[in-house]
RNA sequence: GGCCGGAUAGCUCAGUCGGUAGAGCAGGGGAUUGAAAAUCCCCGUGUCGGUGGUUCGAUUCCACCUCCAGCCA
C-alpha cells in the first residue's frame, strides 16, 4: 500500500521476482482498458514477466466496484495459492484493501436506473429533501451521512428502494472474515514536499507519453461521459474538460497535479489509522523482504 | 517625463464611513460498506508595499518613495 507516486509498482515487481510471486493490482483506475498512461499502468517490459491481475479487465463504460474487487481478489488469491505461488497485492485504492481485509456487508448491488431517478429528484427538490426522506426510512444512516454528500445519500436510498430494507439493516449482518493471512506493508514517504515534486514531474511525463491522445481516443468514442467513475479519475477528468474546451491547457495541467496531491493526502489519511501496518519510508526491496520474512 | 489605476494570506481578490481584516483557490487534518483516482466534513495573524505626517489611535486620510499595469507625450 502507499500513496500515488511513492514507488509501489516497481517495489512490488522486484519483490515478486525475488519471491516467485504474482501481482494483483488494487487500483480502481488500472482496472480499465485503454487507460494506461494516466494510471501509470506498468508496461509489459516493466512487468518483467511477473503475472499481473486485475489490470485492463474492464471497459471504461462499465463501472468496477469495491465488491467486484473483493470477489475477484479472493478468487485470484485462491488460484495463485493453488499454483504454490505467493500473491502480492499492490495499489493505492484503500477501500479495496479494506474490503478484502474487513469484508463488505451483504447488500444489493448498484442499480443505474434507480440512481438516475434519485439524481433526477435531487435535481428538482435538492439533496436536503433526499436526506429528509432517508431520515424517515433509515434514521441511523441519515444521522451518519452528511446532507451535502450526494453519493452516500444516493447509495443509502438506493439500497432501500431496491430491497425494501434499509442500509443500516443490511449493515447489521456480520461481515465476512478475511480468509487469508495478510502481511500489510506500506510505503509512507516522510517528506510530503518531495512527494509533491514527484507527482508534478510524473504528470508532465504522462503528458509527454501521450496522455492527451489517450484521453482523446476515449473522448471520441462518443459513448463515454464525465460522470463515469473511469472518466472521473485523476488526470482523465481534467484532460476531458480540456478536450471539451472547459479548461485551458495550463489550467488543466495545474488542476490535474492538484487533484493528484489531494488523492495522495487522502491515501495518507487511510494509512495513518491502518491497523497492523508495517511501514517503509522508501520503496526499498531489502527492507520489504526482511519484513515479509 | 505627465496622468491614472493597483500593491492586503502561498495565489486571485474583497473590505475596513479611522478602532490592527475575510472569501475562493492552494495547503493541512479527518471521515470512508457495490462510484473510492469518488464523495463529504473541519482548519484563516497576515510587518494590509516602504518612510514620514495628521490623529488618542492609520492597513484605511495626506505627502513622498519603490514596484507593477494602462493611457498621453
Amino acid at each position: 500500500m502507499g500513496p500515488t507516486a511513492s514507488g509501489k509498482t516497481s517495489l512490488a515487481i522486484e519483490l515478486a521476482q525475488k519471491l516467485d510471486a504474482e501481482i494483483i493490482s488494487v487500483d480502481s483506475a488500472i482496472v480499465y482498458k485503454g487507460m494506461d498512461i494516466g494510471t501509470a499502468t506498468p508496461s509489459i517490459e516493466e512487468m518483467s514477466g511477473v503475472p499481473h491481475h486485475l489490470v485492463n479487465i474492464r471497459d471504461p463504460s462499465d463501472p468496477y466496484s469495491a465488491a467486484d474487487f473483493r470477489r475477484d481478489a479472493v478468487e485470484l488469491i485462491l488460484q495463485i495459492s493453488e499454483r504454490r505461488r505467493l500473491p502480492i497485492l499492490t495499489g493505492g485504492t484503500m477501500l479495496y484493501f479494506k474490503a478484502l481485509k474487513d469484508g463488505l456487508a451483504e447488500m444489493p448491488a448498484a442499480d443505474q436506473e434507480i440512481r438516475n431517478s434519485i439524481s433526477a429528484r435531487a435535481e428538482e427538490q435538492g439533496w436536503p429533501a433526499i436526506h429528509a426522506e432517508l431520515a424517515r426510512i433509515d434514521e441511523k444512516a441519515a444521522a451518519r451521512i452528511n446532507p451535502n454528500d450526494p453519493q452516500r445519500l444516493q447509495r443509502a436510498l438506493e439500497v432501500y428502494l431496491i430491497s425494501g430494507k434499509s442500509l443500516t439493516k443490511w449493515q447489521e449482518h456480520a461481515m465476512p472474515e478475511c480468509p487469508f493471512e495478510l502481511t500489510e506493508l506500506a510505503i509512507l514517504p516522510p517528506d510530503r514536499r518531495e512527494l509533491h515534486r514527484k507527482i508534478e514531474a510524473r504528470f508532465h511525463q504522462m503528458l509527454q507519453q501521450g496522455l492527451i491522445d489517450e484521453v482523446d481516443s476515449l473522448y471520441r468514442r462518443g459513448d463515454l461521459h464525465w460522470e463515469l467513475p473511469s472518466i472521473k479519475s485523476v488526470g482523465y477528468r481534467q484532460v476531458w474538460s480540456y478536450l471539451e474546451g472547459q479548461l485551458t491547457y495550463d489550467a488543466m495541467v495545474d488542476k490535474a497535479i492538484i487533484a493528484t496531491r489531494q488523492l495522495a493526502k487522502r491515501q495518507f489519511t487511510w494509512l495513518r489509522s491502518w491497523r497492523d501496518l508495517k511501514l517503509l519510508e522508501s520503496p526499498l526491496c531489502s527492507e520489504a523482504l526482511k519484513i515479509v520474512g
